[in-house]
DNA sequence: GACCGGTGGTTCTAGCGCGGACTATTCTCC
DNA sequence: GGAGAATAGTCCGCGCTAGAACCACCGGTC
């Protein structure tokens, strides 16, 4: 994505920020979820079913950023190693709850604030509280228009 | 990553936002590279050995976002494609030279165009010109917060 | 000219990612 | 209440990912 042609693209000045900000921010991000024994996706996942009393494979889906398809395997990692459980529901046949287990529970507390604690000095360092605020709305414009249906995008 | 407690923590301020806006981004991006008939891996490759007269895998993977160690699958695949060909180095033979062919070339012009003249009105219609500019500062400075070596952040 | 640390590319393992196909169940509408 | 659409979860194929092990080769040293 690197032509001299086009590097004053104006678009380009916060396509590759974006993409370098963000990949840098995940790498960092995902060596720290790894040291603690858990993929990305599975530590997403824990950490979306903690505090909650179950949650569905769609609901899971949705909130997290673990497609459907992929959802299955990742489950049946953690289930293997005792941290979630499949709870069939009555109502709907169809269904399964997904549900932390005690020691998913206990892991998901332990994990989760040190995660927070060692990925948070590094936005602290980089940003003031104000500019917190500004990076947080030009973002979210960013994502709205990204997520904008029609993506014919005009 | 979405627990109550934490909601109000600043720094969550533009985790979030700074993951949404990426990857949103990137689903309408690999979408329309795969509308392409490539992945974003592919894309990666052969866009950035675009106008140059040949890298080495080292080079590619330095300056691409594909590790040493998948790079060998992604060239295969391109190679079995004919878009690209391995050339040995003389001058060291631990080394080899990735080019484009004159088909791999001609997918690069057409597509790379194609890809900007479609992801560009998605960031001109979200941010202004001077916005970019914001956006494009702090995005620049959350990068370096993180790739900052000694990653504990302090 | 044999050692040796460093580099370049390939290979391996375990796991993730997407899209699409499939089965079972539930909902909707006539 | 039965046909057909929609939904829930699983499964599959292909490809990507990190990280580590591996082997060939280079550069310098003695």
């Amino acid at each position: 994505m690197d032509l001299p042609d086009f590097k004053d693209d104006p678009y380009l000045k916060v396509l590759r920020p974006l993409a370098e900000a963000y990949l840098a921010f995940w790498r960092v991000d995902s060596r720290h979820i790894r040291s603690m024994r858990l993929t990305p996706s599975q530590f997403d996942v824990i950490v979306t079913l903690g505090d909650t009393n179950g949650l569905t494979c769609s609901e899971l889906s949705a909130q997290t950023l673990v497609t459907k398809g992929t959802l299955t395997g990742v489950l049946d990692r953690l289930a293997k190693r005792g941290l979630i459980r499949r709870e069939s529901v009555a109502a709907d046949k169809r269904r399964t709850k997904i549900c932390l287990t005690e020691k998913g529970n206990a892991l998901f507390r332990k994990v989760y604030a040190a995660h927070m604690a060692f990925t948070r000095p590094f936005f602290e360092r980089a940003l003031s509280q104000q500019e917190i605020d500004t990076a947080r709305s030009l973002l979210l414009r960013i994502r709205d228009s990204f997520q904008k249906e029609g993506q014919g995008a005009g």
